[in-house]
DNA sequence: GCCGTTTTCGGCCCGACTGTTTTCAGTCG
């Protein structure tokens, strides 16, 4: 049985656990042996004895034996007997946890949301001890609610519900400080709810304030220091706000900005040291709370480097605290070589578009429209392009401060031959080639075109490899490990295109790519001079995947990559 | 269930909120 799976099964052992109530800690053990696993980079051919990995014990250690000689734990398939399948998606019921459900289930015989949604209406679980009314009624309205509201919602649709919430924070007076966490902060492709730290020396006022200016379906809780609402927005979702002091803002925004093992691993680190972390300070021995003036001070304390929201996630990020500083940063960037403009279906002329790059302290960028093929976005033809590259040269002659290249994005046909002819490629200062046709295409047909591309001299880029919009579609299914392997044999450059909605590559991707040295360019494919603003999470999301600055094209002197376009 | 150069037993990250309670258990993040 592969790695894999023995992880998933070790994860649904500690469900069926968790659904007979059973210890806590006892459930953990066994999530924590997944995570064990997982975090192991070995095949687990390659680990020897498995016993000897700190987290698996005996009783875990017996469970993937099984799994690897019989294809078959044990342990499971008693779980599985006693406790019935329909009891699992009962888990997804917010107030209902392993406790309650075990509960139901031993009093009342309930074995499914179906039995359960019945046992309410007919009032059948207010009887039981710990249950009451209320609970009946909260029951049935999460049920009912369960099927409404999408489990993970993408960062491009948590984006302007993000901005509608800032707009309104700034609007209230008693506010001093704020700032999203959570998930969002980390840059996942996608949230189950957005967090936001506020700091008040009001915090009364600003609870009642949040309740009257934010649209709000639902409230779910108000206490003194957390308010918690459903917001009536277009696909709802459910947002967290913690009010704290100003003193404690700095610890409360690392604890709610996470990951939850970034955090334990935190508090393991304090609490070898005597020390107790909360979301208020920092607990000594003697009592006393130490606070902070920003999240670098609280790592400082702990002898720890800053280690950025974008890598807080398993655990181990602590093991590579050597490669923060090689990390990229948006400072590195120095400069943007995918966009468009009014020539096929940007908003905005050359001029607007080289302006807002100088504006950020661009050193260079390219120009690169759609091609004659993609008629729906305007598409320039032969004729438009070679007008469009005297005209970038012209502009040219304004500037000393910026050098424009001249680009195109040109499409890679069904067919798998190219738009424009290599005589006008080679023109082209930087050739960019995009799948934007026949997603549906056989993987053999796709790579095929992708290969036709990487292989001409004349093409510099493959811009958003996969084609994924997050959450929505899966694009047109490439095989990237080839991919990668191809760009490296020729030299090509990956694209990471910043664009909220594609994020393409994805992380285990970039990882792949880094692997492979092959360079990576961060690009906001901007067809609007404010989605230039997108290299920011483009070069957050590349530090998810711990690209080094060396690596990412955009890093790159002018002078470096003219090298690497002209060769 | 797992772990240990202060521990082979007694901890395991820590606190808020709700709904059920008369001091707390369960759930959640």
């Amino acid at each position: 049985m592969d790695k894999k799976t023995i992880i998933r099964t070790l994860e649904k052992i500690a469900l069926y656990m968790e659904l007979q109530g059973e210890n806590p800690f006892k459930i953990s053990a066994f999530r924590k042996a997944a995570q064990v696993l997982e975090l192991d980079a070995r095949s687990l051919a390659e680990m020897d004895n498995i016993l000897s990995l700190k987290g698996i014990g005996t009783a875990t250690g017996a469970v993937i034996e099984d799994l690897m000689n019989k294809e078959q734990s044990n342990l499971l398939l008693e779980l599985q007997n006693t406790v019935p399948s329909g009891l699992l998606p009962m888990l997804k019921i917010p107030g209902l946890g392993g406790k309650k459900i075990a509960k139901l289930y031993k009093e009342l015989q309930i074995d499914s949301i179906d039995a359960l949604k019945e046992a309410c209406e007919t009032k059948k679980v207010q009887s039981l001890a710990g249950f009451a009314a209320k609970t009946e009624e909260k029951i049935l309205a999460e049920i009912a609610n369960l099927q409404s509201k999408p489990e993970r919602t993408a960062v491009w649709q948590l984006e302007p519900i993000v901005d509608m919430i800032e707009r309104k924070l700034l609007n209230i007076p008693t506010i001093e400080k704020f700032s999203v966490a959570g998930s969002y902060r980390r840059v996942k492709e996608a949230s189950k709810d957005i967090d936001f730290i506020i700091g008040t020396n009001s915090p009364q006022e600003v609870r009642e304030e949040l309740l009257n200016v934010l649209p709000i379906i639902k409230i779910i809780a108000a206490g003194d220091t957390k308010v918690s609402v459903t917001l009536a927005v277009e696909n709802e979702i459910d947002a967290d706000f913690r009010i704290v002091e100003l003193h404690q803002y700095a610890s409360a925004l690392n604890h709610f900005t996470g990951s939850k093992d970034h955090n334990i691993k935190m508090r393991q680190i304090a609490k070898d040291l005597g020390k107790k972390i909360s979301e208020y300070g920092v607990e000594l021995e003697d009592g006393t709370v130490q606070h902070f003036e920003s999240e670098k001070a609280f790592y400082a304390y702990f002898d720890l480097p800053y280690i950025p929201p974008t890598v807080r996630e398993d655990g181990s990020e602590f093991s590579k605290l050597d490669q923060l500083p090689s990390l990229v940063t948006l400072d590195d960037i120095k400069g943007d070589f995918h966009m468009h403009t009014t020539w096929s279906d940007g908003a905005h002329s050359i001029e607007e578009m080289v302006e807002a790059c100088r504006a950020k302290g661009y050193s260079h960028m390219v120009i690169t429209d759609h091609s004659d093929y993609l008629k729906v976005a305007n598409g320039l033809s032969k004729e438009r392009l070679l007008r469009q590259i005297e005209t970038i040269y012209e502009l040219q002659a304004k500037y000393t401060d910026i050098e424009l290249f001249a680009g195109s994005e040109m499409d890679i046909l069904p067919d798998g031959s190219l738009d424009f002819e290599d005589e006008v490629l080679q023109q082209l200062d930087f050739v960019i080639a995009s799948i934007h046709s026949s997603f549906s295409q056989p993987q053999e047909k796709i790579m095929e075109r992708l290969f036709n591309a990487i292989k001409n001299p004349h093409v510099h880029m493959i811009a958003h490899p996969t084609g994924r919009i997050i959450e929505q579609r899966d694009g047109y299914n490439p095989d990237v490990p080839t991919l990668i392997e191809w760009a490296k044999e020729y030299g090509k450059i990956l694209e990471l295109n910043a664009n909220p909605y594609r994020l393409d590559l994805k992380t285990d991707y970039l990882k792949l790519a880094k692997e492979a040295s092959v360079p990576i360019a961060i690009n906001t494919d901007a067809h609007h001079i404010d989605q230039l603003k997108y290299m920011d999470i483009g070069v957050r999301y590349a530090q998810k995947a711990w690209l080094h600055k060396e690596s990412i094209v955009n890093t790159w002197t002018l002078e470096k990559f003219k090298q690497f376009i002209k060769k």
